[in-house]
DNA sequence: ATCAATAACAGTAATTATTACTATTAGTGT
DNA sequence: ACACTAATAGTAATAATTACTGTTATTGAT
């Protein structure tokens, strides 16, 4: 894998935007800045990355892969509704507790990913005014 | 939600398969049975069965949305090489852990995944074996 | 610095999973 | 038995992602 620019850039846009961005959203944000970038270059590059455990991947996320640059153990909070997704911290010992399963796991080299789904404190206020 | 022979027909091909299947996949497995059945409707089925809760929507193995009717709290060991989906329990201590951590998230109704992305055994086996 | 080899690119076409639409069928309460 | 309408079959449309092709840019060696 050689440096590129435009890979550069996606890594950079990924690390500087607090949301978790899909292929299409960082396409958007970088495109301004590099007007011939390709939406196929976004998602070669956050394939690459991915695989080579530089970002994660995050599916399920309302049928979008979104992506996280975040190397620190946490998990992620899908709003069901909107869309979002928000980063939140296990409590340590559970931490521990899952890195010991984890490595019991019958499979290697993974991954593991926790999501919660459900609907955010945003739109849980917004459902409840529309129904007024 | 009224009955329809369609729907129970896919629940029970879901509840009789140890696979974690994907919409087509039924399809094709209920295809012999019931020729007319379309696809739209067992999407429809399973989307409407998810909703409910009557049964799980796995996303992210590989792109294809999958499904599962298994209630007890488990969770899924995903092969980054074949796809196959596989549950796995959480230590008696983790899920309870896991279920306080879920009621304080800042999400409600919600619903908790936990993947383990990897490599499974046959496909560690397979891979050393063409590496010879 | 120049150059050859080729990884990565832009642009576009193709693929694939899933949803939407419409006329018809079948489940349900009276 | 009948009317109401949810659910269906079949097909068309959408949306995310990948594949393809000719061109560009990075890199290691001369």
């Amino acid at each position: 894998m050689r440096y590129s620019r435009q890979r550069e850039m996606i890594l950079n846009a990924l690390k500087n935007n607090p949301v978790h961005p899909t292929a299409d959203y960082l396409y958007g944000l970088l495109r301004p800045k590099m007007p011939a970038l390709s939406l196929g270059t976004v998602y070669r590059n956050l394939n690459m990355l991915a695989e080579s455990g530089a970002i994660k991947r995050l599916r399920g996320a309302g049928g979008k892969d979104r992506f996280d640059h975040n190397n620190f153990d946490h998990c992620h909070v899908i709003c069901k509704n909107c869309g979002r997704v928000r980063d939140i911290m296990l409590p340590p010992a559970l931490a521990r507790g899952l890195a010991k399963f984890k490595a019991d796991a019958p499979v290697s080299a993974q991954e593991c990913e926790i999501l919660l789904h459900g609907i955010c404190r945003d739109c849980k206020k917004k459902i409840k005014e529309t129904k007024k």
